[in-house]
DNA sequence: CATTCTACATTCGCACTACGAACTAACCGA
DNA sequence: TCGGTTAGTTCGTAGTGCGAATGTAGAATG
């Protein structure tokens, strides 16, 4: 059987598979939002960096080329990302955000940022920091790909 | 700009947005190896509760009605869970795990957990804990519905 | 009791997600 | 130059998720 969600004991577990549901809503929420999907989301995030060749978002992302080319062309479409021809290979392109998916990046990104930090409101700073602190080194020492990172 | 990687410092949202893809990584690969979908898995998992019906399960994984009821199709068609009848009310029916999906469940439940429990194998047992104990917190003022549960 | 209102679930059509296999074009090393 | 590799796309398939519309069954009201 399950323990009860009153039982204040939560196992680390738990709290990483609960926490990422989330995270994962408030995403969802969000990108709804600003009338794209969370996908679209992220990938407007990766790309607020700089621009990148499909392989290199393909292993950021985790998904499989023929996975990422929909994703763009659909991005695309919204007029969100563009695709330049790379200057050096004749073969690959580099996907780049367009000014207006700039615009969108970043209203979507501090969006996001706001509703992701109000989740930790009942915190104390201290403990905020705390949990920063914990966390980022699980994402660091799993080597998440920089799918989402600090404002400078 | 982003910060790099190697950056020791990471703010409280990054840190649970990269954790959250981390997560959903680790749900996607322990699916895959089972032959079920990440969604399907965690339809088990809650189920391994107890039978919920239509309306209860899409509270708790946040799908609308329509959605629940192809994913709960896809899973029937799998053997994993079946449609019973509710006993009070001829409208409703109630979602339950077969004998099958039972065991595909706990497997399932066992190998996700060894899996997210790895992700924290860098931390030692203290740093575990208050990891938990935070995370836990921030789960719980949430309100998250219980879609993952530590095992009895 | 009949009527109405609401709740439970399904169906349908749509757009998006994700994958592997097959393919084209271009790079590169021998 | 030839053969192998790499970058991306295309295509077919299965799954996801939603809203609108539907049918049926319980609940509430007269």
């Amino acid at each position: 059987m399950a323990r009860n969600v009153s039982d204040g004991e939560m196992g680390i577990v738990t709290a990483l598979v609960r926490s990422s549901f989330l995270v994962d809503a408030v995403y969802a929420e969000a990108s709804r939002a600003y009338g794209i999907t969370p996908q679209q989301g992220q990938l407007l995030c990766v790309l607020m960096a700089q621009p990148f060749g499909m392989g290199e978002l393909g292993g950021m992302l985790r998904l499989a080329k023929s996975s990422l080319t929909g994703l763009v062309d659909r991005t695309s479409k919204l007029g969100l990302v563009r695709r330049e021809p790379d200057p050096v290979d004749r073969r690959a392109v580099r996907i780049a955000l367009t000014d207006e998916g700039l615009a969108v990046a970043d209203r979507f990104y501090t969006d996001t940022c706001r509703r992701i930090e109000a989740l930790a409101d009942g915190l104390k700073a201290s403990d905020r920091a705390k949990l920063a602190e914990l966390l980022g080194r699980v994402v660091t020492e799993n080597q998440v790909p920089v799918v989402f990172a600090d404002a400078e």
